[in-house]
DNA sequence: GTAGTCTATGTATACGTAGTCATTTCAGTC
DNA sequence: GACTGAAATGACTACGTATACATAGACTAC
């Protein structure tokens, strides 16, 4: 009793029962294969010295950790809610989630470096600004491989996405039909595959019915990012009749925006975005969005990861979102554009 | 090249330098203790041929993963960024984070077993939800652990808050300065300590001027709740003065449901949060709320993770909030209530 | 020249478990 | 009652690393 008790393992169990350590050993990992009468008293043993299995121990030996790994940005609420279903999605197989966040893109590769310390069973990559050298050294690793709705990653490694061409391309002929003749597209980073993929949607959808749609970048996926391009967006001459914005929280920046400097949505222009998050169907805002399947794109990355297709070429899912109609593309009858005027 | 090669070990490593095994761990876990010359070798034959340090098997040998493990709740504004925070400060302290996320408060028991397993570095407890036997049962675990926002927790394990208490006096005393003279309390969950200390805040300020302070309860910490419980508000024959809402998503809710009904923020009613959200501060609600100090918060949990304090009762860090004024307690000319008059 | 100190390295072992192989037990059958 | 196959268990080793201990050399100080 002086003294701190040293760790409790499976041999001071096997002792306490008087059976070997690989019958305890047995009663944890594989049970089927220990009698019901000596599992009963190892299970008992181990609840009164109070041990419990080491993962650690096992993870080395059975070379297997059922951690999963992900590597996503720190901020963002698109990326908060898609690691919430990570988490429980995983919780519900029987693993856990090892986070890597990070702030900087060029942090990725310091991270992925520490990454490869731990055996995960698998690793996502969420994230729009890992680039495609790094995805392709990561390809060569031996685990099971993920990137998550990174459309570049297409042919390197196992991926999957929402439909981001075509969910843009459904908004933009939702706002074709309502009689939008003018269109502001509103991008968040140009340089990612996914701000690409949801403007060539738009583009040549409304290429097709004649109607330009010029790009302008927010510069970041952020809310504020979209506050602030309200005011370059209000000062132009005339406004369109439509802003189609690359994500839910840019759009959010953006109508509060537009509410600051007077402008009407969806009296005087309407607005879209694309995610669906939470927050977009708040009453406050009620924006039209693309929401994508969260939960259905999360289960497809975990079967990739747990078991993963053997040979061949990466695995590339597309998942279809669906249009979520809100009050920002609601006509009123003072719009100023009328389709059958 | 027909067989695939076998995993690279600090053994590969010696045996290509021409050095013992002992030498290669040196050269990656203390490096001080290898000579320059040989540690480049080391470094250099690494590289060549792939090695990575095994963190299962240094975990297993040193005891210490240089993991920390965090039970959060999966739902939730403030979790979401309060996780962000611990992932984002861990990752600089050269710690990655094992997320354990839950629903449903009878999952906490079963999450904490499946927790044990793996001998983390540490573990925070961050939910409102977690009973005291619970708490009490993990304390005697020879791990730290920091319950983080659980006030209830106080004097059984180390803990870290925002002082409640005080945060909800200073929003008090901001509407009573006002002139506010009636005010309702609108709750989360009546039973968990963080509703019930702020509560308390609350009503022991206004109770001093002599202010009633009804209390009605949402039922959740949601967005949802407060957006339903708008509904009861509206229904009473006379609207308070003003309404303090438990937390930040709530009165997010709240403010919603209130302008659905037709009622003006803070036209007819002022209306307060706590919790500091960033949706908080966007311009579509600028909301009046006490801002967390989250950042410090997380910096002083992690530090009572790294080396906790050793014998004595358990520390009990609660650090002050500060109050943000935003436009739902920005008095017009139009207020009903006037304290000079 | 010798004792002492410090640095760099090697040897050997332990961390706690899973799984291979061998051995024992046991129910079932002719 | 001997044989058979399956079920249950035990002995042993490997997973890949960190570190205590020992040792060899280099250097200092007298």
């Amino acid at each position: 009793m002086a003294e701190r008790s040293r760790r409790v393992t499976s041999v001071d169990v096997a002792a306490e029962v008087g059976v070997s350590q690989a019958t305890v050993a047995r009663t944890f990992s594989s049970p089927h294969l220990v009698s019901s009468s000596t599992r009963q008293k190892v299970e008992a043993a181990a609840e009164r010295i109070g041990y419990v299995p080491n993962a650690i121990a096992r993870s080395l030996k059975s070379q297997r950790t059922n951690i999963v790994g992900a590597v996503v940005p720190a901020y963002g609420e698109y990326w908060q809610s898609v690691l919430t279903a990570f988490s429980r999605q995983l919780a519900e197989r029987d693993r856990q989630l090892l986070l890597f966040s990070f702030t900087e893109p060029e942090q990725v590769e310091s991270v992925l470096t520490s990454v490869q310390q731990y055996r995960l069973d698998g690793l996502v990559l969420a994230s729009a600004t890992i680039g495609q050298p790094l995805l392709a050294q990561m390809a060569r690793s031996d685990r099971p491989l993920v990137a998550f709705n990174q459309p570049a990653a297409s042919g390197l490694i196992n991926s999957v996405s929402v439909n981001n061409e075509a969910g843009m391309t459904d908004i933009a002929v939702h706002l074709a039909n309502l009689g939008c003749a003018s269109i502001l597209y509103i991008g968040g980073i140009a340089t990612t595959s996914t701000d690409q993929l949801r403007y060539q949607g738009a583009a040549r959808a409304l290429g097709q019915r004649g109607i330009a749609c010029p790009y302008l970048e927010a510069g970041s996926f952020s809310y504020d990012g979209g506050y602030k391009i309200a005011g370059s967006v209000v000062e132009s001459d005339v406004l369109p009749d439509a802003i189609m914005v690359a994500s839910d929280e840019v759009a959010l920046g953006l109508l509060d925006g537009l509410k600051k400097a007077g402008v009407s949505v969806p009296g005087e222009v309407l607005v879209t975005g694309f995610d669906g998050l939470p927050q977009s169907s708040w009453a406050g805002y009620d924006l039209t969005t693309l929401v994508q399947p969260t939960e259905v794109l999360v289960e497809r990355a975990i079967d990739l990861l747990l078991d993963p297709p053997t040979g061949g070429k990466p695995a590339e899912l597309v998942v279809e979102g669906s249009i979520r109609q809100g009050l920002t593309t609601t006509r009123t009858d003072d719009h100023p554009f009328m389709p059958s005027a």
